[in-house]
DNA sequence: TTGTTAATGCAGTAAAGTTGCTTTAATAAA
DNA sequence: TTTATTAAAGCAACTTTACTGCATTAACAA
């Protein structure tokens, strides 16, 4: 295994996902933070650390990847995040929400990732 | 309510999604669909379905959108589709899967859609 | 048969993310 | 402390998916 260094971009990474109440976006991170890092340093980045299992992403409705750290109960079986996230159609903003899902054994299938997305309105824009 | 007319493109297009046995994306309605149809028709082609509730999509974890048919149990609870999709990441197909996951009722939030998915590799390509 | 307007087609555009390649800098080794 | 290695960053160009505006066509109701 690669190890991953302790770089000036990633660090500001990491601290803005551990302050974020929400799931956040590339664009999000790049508008957000305070260093100077590219685009596509970003994407290699959350890339890394989705693949290190230390962030996971959703995808929204709208073809979005939205990144958030992974949380001690994040990953019980595996690797997988069978909690449910929350995409509001008024603000854009996606959340996990501590709510887990029962998924029954598919026969057959090899499962290895789970995205769970509920859309609607969130609280704030009620 | 606007009517939705009977044209040749659109009944090619339904009929695809009646004999698939996977969610389409509009990439793969257009290979497959034997008349000519403009990739623009068939974007809103799709979003008119879903407007209409004939169609429900799942985007997939690469940010591309897989159609198909509503079927009678597909959206029980209301407009909901709280059925279980299934991304493989080796043949790249999206299929809904009889599974029906159970959602704990959201204490202030206004839940429209879902979209449950799964990813991993499918029985063909295991 | 005709008028209305839903649906289509075309071209251009936008957003999100990726690729190849070079350069920089974190870390291990000397 | 210096040097070597290579992970990480930066830049520019590109791909994919999807959307927009506008002109044209064709369902279908009257």
């Amino acid at each position: 295994m690669t190890v991953i260094r302790k770089t000036q971009a990633q660090e500001a990474v990491l601290s803005l996902l551990e302050a974020a109440s929400t799931a956040l976006s590339a664009d999000e991170i790049l508008q957000q933070i305070d260093v100077s890092v590219n685009k596509t340093t970003v994407y290699r980045m959350l890339e890394r650390f989705v693949a290190a299992g230390k962030v996971h992403f959703v995808t929204d409705t709208d073809g979005k990847a939205h990144y958030a750290l992974c949380s001690s109960g994040c990953k019980q079986n595996h690797t997988l995040h069978n909690h449910l996230h929350f995409q509001c159609k008024v603000c854009n903003q996606v959340e996990c929400l501590p709510v887990k899902l029962e998924v029954p054994v598919l026969e057959n299938y090899e499962v290895h990732e789970m995205q769970f997305l509920t859309v609607g309105v969130c609280p704030k824009c009620k």
